[in-house]
DNA sequence: CGCGCCCGTTAACCCGTCGTTAAGAATTCG
DNA sequence: CGAATTCTTAACGACGGGTTAACGGGCGCG
């Protein structure tokens, strides 16, 4: 697989840090871009549409939570956050906000640059659905809306839908029940997951065999769901390649 | 196995013990740099960018134990502690600080070599997000949090993730239980140990294959832990026989 | 030799989360 | 305008995870 140079977005204030950086993407044969401001981020994000953002929580103008929210209007280029705070806060609110992956500073090198993959490799990605999910008997195109089982066609809602697809744009990783709340009904639903947990138990009792047992619409309690189609050549997520 | 001269930064004021620690290093095919003070010392950090720091506890120009926090706000090297104080406070304020192991002076020639190689290793190898650890037959991938043993899925809890998480990314190295504590469950909790070991307990039950016999999942006694997985080479198919 | 500290393990309890059903709003469509 | 479908909300039982307490063993120290 021929890599061509992906370009990546460093939105990050303390000139130190920023220099690190760009020296280990650059030796990676990235191009890199710097911004150390929210503001000028935006600008450079839409001259250059990058593969890629690494972004600094706690920039100077503005919060860098704010910049994702924003940036997430008009895009969805993976956006991997470096924050030195190591609450678990601050972690679910930038997941919240759209980002897609986040690092703690103190930051070695080998794992950054392993998120850094991870995100163009999901970046890569077709966006959605063009290949049907599979779950047994069961198969959800996304891209058509369109189920059948074994005999007979199943009907899906929209709500149904679009649970599925944000489960599935993750394809095996867990999500975070607030992304769901969040990619599903929109920023304005807070923590509300009844609502949520209703509609995976009726997913469940339509392409799950045993809904008693769930097998591909996976519960991790305290944090989300995962979907897990048995569809094969779907392994673009969790690549074991360790490539140099 | 070739060994590409590995470069070692050694941070002492007293020139004699400075010698010795060069003379030691040098002797085993080290390249050694060498800084008097805190501020001398985190220029050559940046400018040569050493695989391994070696600190001496009470410098004269402001502590080592800020040194070492300013080290770790942009890099994970290994960093390994020398301190002339036999008090358990000192080694724990510095593994708290970030520092990956100490050496307690006087200290023998053998043991100090043992520590700069397995801090080394430890540097070589990507405490990464995306590549899973071994232990065993057990595999653990903690990007997509997902476990699984010679036979069957292991389920694993959302606090036995985080504690393994916080271990694997000082991969090999002692984690003070302070910092289990605070990485897990926030800074609110003092040093109430008790809920760490339970965990600790469980997580053995589940990845050790003689969990009576830890060998992946180690007590430092009066510390921490150190989780030692598989080397990525050997993971997958060996089923090591450890018989003792 | 005995005492105390630290660690490991088990078990009990409590509370949060999850799954499910059903009934009332909202929306769509004929 | 009415009916059917969809979404929301509520309620509640069940389960599992987290916390704590209690006990036993190993080890060092007096």
């Amino acid at each position: 697989m021929t890599r061509a140079p992906h370009q990546i977005l460093i939105i990050e204030d303390e000139p130190v840090i920023r220099e690190v950086l760009r020296v280990l993407l650059v030796r990676e044969a990235y191009r890199v871009i710097e911004a150390p401001t929210a503001a000028r981020a935006q600008i450079e994000a839409r001259n250059h549409k990058p593969d890629l953002l690494i972004v600094d929580l706690g920039l100077p103008d503005g919060d860098g939570l704010d910049l994702i929210r924003r940036i997430r209007a008009w895009s969805s280029i993976p956006i991997v956050v470096l924050s030195a705070r190591t609450l678990e806060e601050q972690k679910i609110a930038a997941l919240d906000a759209g980002a897609d992956d986040f690092v703690t500073k103190p930051f070695s090198a080998p794992e950054l640059l392993a998120r850094v993959r991870a995100g163009l490799r999901r970046g890569a990605r077709a966006p959605s659905g063009d290949a049907p999910l599979g779950f047994g008997a069961v198969q959800v195109d996304l891209a058509v809306r369109r189920t059948h089982g074994a005999h007979a066609e199943i009907h899906l809602t929209p709500v149904e839908y679009r649970v599925l697809e944000s489960l599935a744009r993750r394809g095996g990783m867990v999500v975070p029940q607030r992304v769901l709340l969040r990619e599903v009904w929109g920023p304005d639903r807070g923590q509300d997951t009844r609502g949520l947990r209703v509609f995976i138990s009726s997913l469940r009792a339509k392409i799950e065999p045993d809904p008693r047992r769930p097998r591909y619409l996976v519960t991790e309690t305290g944090i989300g769901y995962r979907l897990c189609p048995d569809d094969a050549a779907d392994a673009a997520t969790a690549g074991p390649s360790l490539e140099r």
